[in-house]
DNA sequence: AAAATGTTAATTGTTGACAAAATATGGTGC
DNA sequence: GCACCATATTTTGTCAACAATTAACATTTT
């Protein structure tokens, strides 16, 4: 078991760690808001760990794209325009595009024996929740579909480098939008992209994947102009 | 000058913010090689620092992919396995794909009034740089030549990503390997980009990016069949 | 009243000490 | 010679103190 000798995983993370995932979730989850300054301090005190730690846990999250880190001023969480994520959308179609491809391949050369049962049946599943009106589900199972196609395309890395773009779109928010915009057209959208994996039709997939992201940030951009109100 | 308070560039970078810089050197041109340990204290030694600010340089390339950090055991050059050099090789596509297209669009645009006389500049130096077998002029004009499509594109973070994506595969070497191979091959397919973006077809650009990128991984496990040398 | 200057307080950046965990070393038994 | 155990050493993680920089506030000048 020790055999490995480095990739023994450790009994505990390190405290800076744990703070790292706080801080994370605060921003994430909008505790701390855009443009708002972290203050070591502060942080300290209430997590009850000492200022050093505090800063361990910030510098960790230097290239996370969620916060700034200005020299002699400290850490502020990033604050990102309209056009930021115009661009994260672009990227976020581009990877989720080649992770379908990448998944309708594997599908197609019998790599990922399970994934097809596991997306039509999540869509089931979203169809059958959006005709309750059960938003907060639809939500779940929207990730669930998108971490799916993500894990079948077997590319860690982008599933990682797509998982960090999402948390960044965090960063901008609306008061009072609902996160669920047109789920019919959304729901269609996904059908399509399943039609194409499921035949192993890559380029197929990645044009299917990569409108509907395209079509999201339509949606989003929808939401926004019918909601003129000043951030936080 | 002030005027724009957060924004204002400190006159001096943070020690941490330099030792990161060092130790990113270090990694990137070998001198800290894949699976070796970084010592806190020997590194705070050789750079006259104290540990503590070394520790923060480290955290701050926590998500780098350059290293690994294992709780109580320390930070370790990440080990890249040609499996997930090929995994980068395929987000590279994407996304060099994507910044193409992008690019295309914007020149048809005219958004982009200068960038098609600079690769197109870039592209009669290769050439020329090729046929005097100049290949480290070659290598310094080939990373312009992406650099000026990736500006090109409007987007930062696809340019961020996508350099960082370049740093990553060094962790990947093999002894004795130059870093050319193909030269016409590769002037060739620079050139059908070109071609595309000139003509601001999006399409048509992203997919002469990918075959490039897809082409150059060709290229790269070709070298590595050829040389079946251990790591260093 | 607004701008400039000086002083004080708060915060960030760096360092070194201490505690905990991991690793290395030496001794013993089989 | 190998496996196991105890001890010593090294290294990592955390904390607190000190130094440097920035921000906030008060006073003076225009």
């Amino acid at each position: 078991m020790m055999n490995e000798g480095k990739t023994f995983g450790p009994r505990r993370a390190t405290l800076a760690v744990e703070v790292r995932g706080e801080i994370e979730r605060m921003i994430v989850e909008g505790d701390l808001a855009a443009g708002e300054k972290l203050n070591e301090l502060s942080l300290s005190t209430m997590m009850g760990v000492s200022r050093g730690t505090v800063r361990e846990a910030i510098r960790s999250l230097a290239d996370s794209g969620l916060i700034d880190l200005i020299a002699n001023r400290g850490a502020f969480v990033h604050e990102t325009t309209l056009e930021e994520v115009r661009n994260l959308y672009e990227l976020r179609g581009a990877i989720f595009g080649m992770a379908c491809a990448a998944a309708a391949r594997r599908v197609g050369a019998g790599q990922e024996p399970r994934l097809l049962a596991q997306i039509e049946r999540n869509l089931e599943q979203m169809r059958a929740t959006h005709a309750k009106a059960d938003s907060a589900r639809y939500y779940a199972l929207n990730i669930e579909f998108h971490d799916l196609l993500l894990q079948g395309a077997g590319n860690p890395k982008a599933k990682m480098m797509y998982d960090n773009l999402v948390k960044e779109m965090h960063l901008f928010r609306r008061r009072g939008l609902s996160i669920a915009n047109n789920i019919a057209r959304s729901i269609k959208e996904h059908e399509v992209i399943v039609h194409a994996v499921a035949h192993g039709n890559a380029e197929g997939a990645r044009q299917a994947a990569l409108d509907h992201i395209t079509s999201g940030f339509g949606r989003y951009t929808t939401m926004i102009d019918a909601d003129p109100a000043a951030t936080g």
